[in-house]
DNA sequence: TTGTACGCGTTATCAT
DNA sequence: ATGATAACGCGTACAA
């Protein structure tokens, strides 16, 4: 009842009549232990309010229970769900998570990273969605540790994720069979997060889906934006300002998608009757926006990473060196419509072939369908 | 060079030429040590890729530099930027941060917070707006470490926050200094956040601010929600449902009030021409939306939190036991506007004195602009 | 300024 | 099923 010295394995040994082996293999469950030993330990460990130090068990059983999530940003909507869906699952097995936040680019990254943050103080990692250069990823690795990754590939590590070829696929289908054929694109930019394969994966899927319709791939519709509303805003601007402006526009994530939502709102242009939005993501903003979207389950890819990172740690299961694809699926909502009927300003510098058909191609419309 | 032992103090100690006591002494900056032997032996170090074990480290020193920030959510706005601005701080100061979501009530909490699972784990503790009832509390003071909280009071803790009867003073001022009379409030449930002061505070100041203006509290005016979007639509639903609707509505978090903004969306009232909206906090969604509201700097609050618990754990300050209130801006947007003239369909069961006067008392009014 | 030696509080290995 | 004891890898009095 005192407070003034916690008590330790010695004194339970002590109070339960047994040696300070029995009280840790009866306080940690292992078997070999008489039910009734067992029960006078764990009597006298609640009396004494006896915690097993943690610092000195991780000593000498090497196992710290901790797992390092790594992430580039904390609020974004999309780390904050994937860091949640990891912590739920980590937690439930009596993992704790730390936090390694390495920002955009820069010196804090060096830091953040530094082996020394890190060494012997984690039991796994989950790399969530960074954007790691090969020395970076050389320090992870130099720790030894399992490492499990979302929306990245490492060599030799579990990957988990979505086709983000094929949601790209998705989206771009579900607005060429609406019928739009002047459709932007704003990527996310290959040039900055480098080692990430999002930004081109989501390129290709769009590409893909305009070879599939017979659409070309106008270069002046396809801008990058940095992923937040803010960059929306100032593709979206661009875009509309354009003589020749698209019917419609798909972003790459849902946040980019919002922006031009925005400047569609400032500069006069109606949403849905003048201008097609879509994203993907199917953000908290989406909804609320009545944005349509391509939805991912980010807190399930969370939660899947880390169930990976657990099952190798248990040694339930050996690393598969293989990439978990998580599904999507389209959600439409009130921001993508059918073009307006030809308007008169039309007909710019553009496309050499330009609208050909307002009824989209059995296979377009097929495979817009299917996701729903 | 070798991959296979990592190696320990005293393989520095034998290449530098010296005793493990120097080796320590000499990584860890200590005086009394001559330049020449720091450098001999930072050169062995590197040489070997020495990293102390953290797990020893701590299991003598005591200390672990590792904070832990208790929340009940990770991915709301709020939380994620609170978590954002402690844990910018802490990593620069060398300090880790583990997460510890206890959840909305129910079994995880108890869990999450069992002293097992944090004792001598944590040199620290960030309490941020969560909602611990009093053996919670009595948990996280067992472990005998520091706590700062943010947004509700812990016996004998720092505490940061904003002045939440102030902020919401602010934004139902504004309401009334644009003539607006019939005002519903959309507050946070104080049944549900019994220890959170949140609530009741910003109630207190909507009622200050209607005292001082001279209007009566109509308690049908008066809900509450659970401070999500999904909230605000079912309060903005049924306000809206009204014989006698409000000409305007203030939301005690951004989220509900972007919920009112749908749900007003959907029953066809315009904004703001039929019904003024606003909110607090100033969450993204309050710029996509052009939602008026008054901000609070979320993240500054976090790292203020986390200054002060490091300030304590260095030693340089001694805990004040008091609070720390950071500012709040009223940032007007295009959601808000004076109510429409009077329209013939008023004039329900409703207050007694209704509307006296179009023009704002000059108290109002200037109060209505101080913010800003 | 530097070295020696003990202890931090467990867990794991062995013997019983 | 249980007990004795040697690590685990470092920090730090204390001695030199």
């Amino acid at each position: 009842m005192r407070l003034t010295a916690p008590s330790g394995i010695q004194d339970v040994a002590r109070a339960a009549g047994v040696s300070t082996a029995t009280v840790s293999r009866a306080l940690r469950g292992l078997d070999r232990v008489s039910p009734q030993t067992r029960a006078r330990v764990v009597a006298a460990a609640t009396e004494l309010r006896y915690v097993a130090s943690p610092t000195a068990a991780s000593l000498k059983s090497g196992k710290t229970g901790v797992i390092a999530v790594v992430v580039p940003y904390l609020t974004r909507w999309f780390f904050a769900h994937l860091i949640d869906g990891a912590q739920s699952r980590l937690s439930c097995q009596g993992y704790r998570l730390l936090v390694v936040n390495i920002g955009d680019r820069g010196a804090h990254r060096a830091r953040a990273l530094d082996h020394n943050l890190l060494a012997k103080r984690v039991d796994g990692i989950l790399v969530l969605s960074a954007d790691l250069d090969p020395p970076e990823v050389a320090q992870l690795h130099s720790l030894a540790v399992p490492i499990v990754t979302v929306g990245l590939d490492l060599p030799g590590c579990d990957r988990v994720g979505i086709d983000d070829v094929d949601a790209a696929d998705i989206a771009m289908s579900h607005l060429l069979g609406l019928g739009h054929r002047r459709i932007a694109y704003v990527g996310g930019d290959p040039a900055h997060d480098v080692h990430i394969a999002t930004a081109v994966q989501r390129r290709k899927g769009v590409r893909r889906a305009l070879r599939r319709a017979g659409v070309d791939a106008e270069p002046g519709l396809f801008s990058y934006g940095d992923w937040t509303v803010r960059g929306g805003i100032d593709v979206g601007r661009r875009l509309l300002e354009r003589p020749d402006p698209p019917t419609a526009v798909l972003a790459a994530s849902d946040e980019m998608a919002i922006g031009v939502l925005c400047a569609a709102r400032v500069a006069g242009v109606r949403v849905p009757d003048e201008l097609s939005v879509m994203g993907i993501d199917d953000h908290e903003l989406a909804f609320t926006h009545e944005l349509t979207t391509v939805r991912q389950s980010v807190t399930e890819q969370g939660a899947t990473a880390a169930e990976l990172l657990l099952q190798w740690l248990n040694g339930t299961q050996a690393p598969q060196r293989q990439t978990l694809v998580l599904p999507t699926e389209l959600v439409r909502r009130a921001s993508t419509a059918s073009p307006p009927a030809r308007s008169p300003s039309r007909q710019g510098k553009g496309t050499a072939r330009s609208t050909r058909s307002r009824a989209p191609s059995p296979e377009i419309a097929r495979r817009a369908a299917r996701a729903r």
